[in-house]
DNA sequence: ATGTCC
């Protein structure tokens, strides 16, 4: 990074000030050793969307960040539409409401050791990952609508899971506004197999157990303890995602000369609000949305199928489920003020702090869990939204190591094959339908997550609770 | 991220 652009407001914040087309400033959270370390795109990329119209305080860079498809990915950006805000399908993410859940299981490290490779077995088995993996179901096109329509909820009606899973997922499972109306058949074509299916990339089914926790209190409030098992599933919308990103940015960036928006960069395409395109765009996001919260709803149906078998004294149930792909609707004070923002976040966790009416009632005196998901070699966070983070950034964290080199970069120096054996020398069972995806996902291609964790804390987004390393990881 | 290029 150039830090000439930068001016350090502490140790931890760094202020890209407003210049040229900047309507806002932008602050990136980070380590000086972090943001050394990042790309000079990203400051590029934050700088464009500040120029955004109806954008709101600031741009907000998360710890992990590294550039993306128009935004970053670890940015934040907040627009109202009564001053013309706009809606971008890139401010998003292609993978809409990618977002990753966490399960306690009841068990404990020594419970998994002996049957440990016969539980990475089972899971792969029965959890379809990879690149086009199709799932147990088909869904014809009532189904789908029901589906877009009713989220995590529509998949608990259909024997996934429980209701009592539904109040430890955010928004209750089921995103309100959302419009199959608006979803194009190209795109529910393609999710029609494609539900309970973790994809590929990053995307994972982990097994990890927690070895160190930083807050006693905040760990009791969470149901986490030393030596505890935990399960985390990391996956989003799929193709149906896929898809309403790829057609909505085309079609943003066909009309902003109509709606009067001069775009720096073809891929930051947005549409005002309070415009037909960008309603439309909000409702198949939301669909797309209930479609992430299904998808990973049906996978941990399938892995208590799997614990029930392997393991039958475990008992999976929710943590919390939140997504990192979104733009939400959402009160926040500005300038002392509420106001009614809505609040892109690419690559970054909403953080909602302690008090916060949406929170289930267990955790209301916490704040709300954030996962921090890790590489398969390292380790992943939980932790907790702050009062601080609700005022810093819109409340937000950020959501993974973030990766540190490309993946073509990654496949050049490692062999996903030589990383399964190292890995599972040291304890982590690696299974997956893809060795060069696993290569791409060396853990040496990210940052260092323990660096980027303390960094969200230290910059005061939120407080960490514990710290998980995998045992067990089923990689798409 | 993605039927890893309609």
């Amino acid at each position: 990074m150039d830090m000439h652009r930068l001016e350090a407001l502490n140790d931890y914040s760094w202020r890209i000030p407003r210049q040229g087309a900047m309507r806002v400033p932008a602050v990136i959270f980070a380590s000086g050793a972090l943001i050394e370390a990042m790309d000079d795109k990203v400051c590029e990329q934050a700088s464009r969307v500040a120029a955004l119209p109806g954008i709101v305080e600031a741009v907000y860079v998360m710890p992990d960040a590294h550039w993306g498809y128009g935004f970053p990915i670890g940015g934040v950006a907040a627009f109202d539409a009564e001053a013309g805000g706009v809606v971008s399908a890139g401010g998003v993410g292609f993978d809409i409401s990618c977002g990753v859940r966490m399960l306690h299981t009841g068990l404990v490290a020594d419970d998994i050791l002996g049957v440990q490779p016969a539980l990475a077995d089972a899971l792969f088995r029965d959890i379809p990952a990879g690149v086009g993996s199709h799932g147990v179901l088909r869904l014809g096109a009532k189904a789908m609508e029901a589906m877009l329509r009713g989220g995590a909820r529509w998949a608990v009606e259909q024997g996934f899971g429980t209701p009592e899973d539904l109040p430890f997922i955010e928004e209750h499972g089921c995103l309100d506004g959302a419009d199959p109306a608006a979803v194009s058949v190209q795109a529910k074509r393609r999710q029609r197999d494609e539900m309970g299916t973790l994809g590929s990339g990053n995307h994972y089914l982990e097994v990890q157990r927690v070895v160190q926790i930083f807050d006693n209190d905040l760990a009791q409030a969470f149901g986490v303890h030393l030596g505890d098992i935990k399960l985390s599933i990391h996956c989003g919308s799929r193709g149906l995602g896929h898809q309403i990103g790829t057609e909505f940015l085309r079609r943003m960036a066909v009309a902003a000369a109509d709606f009067g928006i001069h775009l720096a960069d073809r891929e930051l395409a947005c549409a005002p609000i309070a415009a037909d395109l960008g309603q439309e765009y909000l409702g198949a996001m939301r669909a797309a949305g209930n479609c992430a919260l299904a998808n990973r709803q049906i996978i941990t149906s399938l892995a208590r199928e799997t614990f029930a078998r392997v393991l039958p004294k475990a008992r999976l149930s929710l943590l919390f489920d939140v997504s990192h792909n979104t733009c939400k609707r959402e009160t926040h004070s500005v300038d002392g003020r509420p106001r009614q923002l809505y609040v892109h976040r690419k690559g970054a966790t909403r953080a909602f702090g302690p008090g916060h009416p949406s929170l289930p009632p267990v955790y209301r005196a916490a704040g709300q869990p954030v996962m921090i998901g890790g590489t398969m070699g390292t380790a992943s966070y939980l932790l907790a939204g702050t009062v601080m983070g609700m005022a810093r950034a819109f409340g937000s964290a950020c959501h993974g190591a973030g990766r540190a080199m490309s993946r073509r970069q990654a496949a050049r120096l490692w062999s996903g094959e030589r990383l399964r054996d190292e890995l599972a020398a040291r304890g982590v069972l690696i299974r997956s339908p893809s060795w060069r995806g696993v290569a791409e996902e060396a853990p040496a291609a990210y940052k260092d997550v323990d660096a980027v964790a303390e960094a969200a804390e230290r910059a005061g987004l939120a407080q960490r609770v514990a710290r998980l390393q995998p045992m067990v990881c089923i990689k798409g």
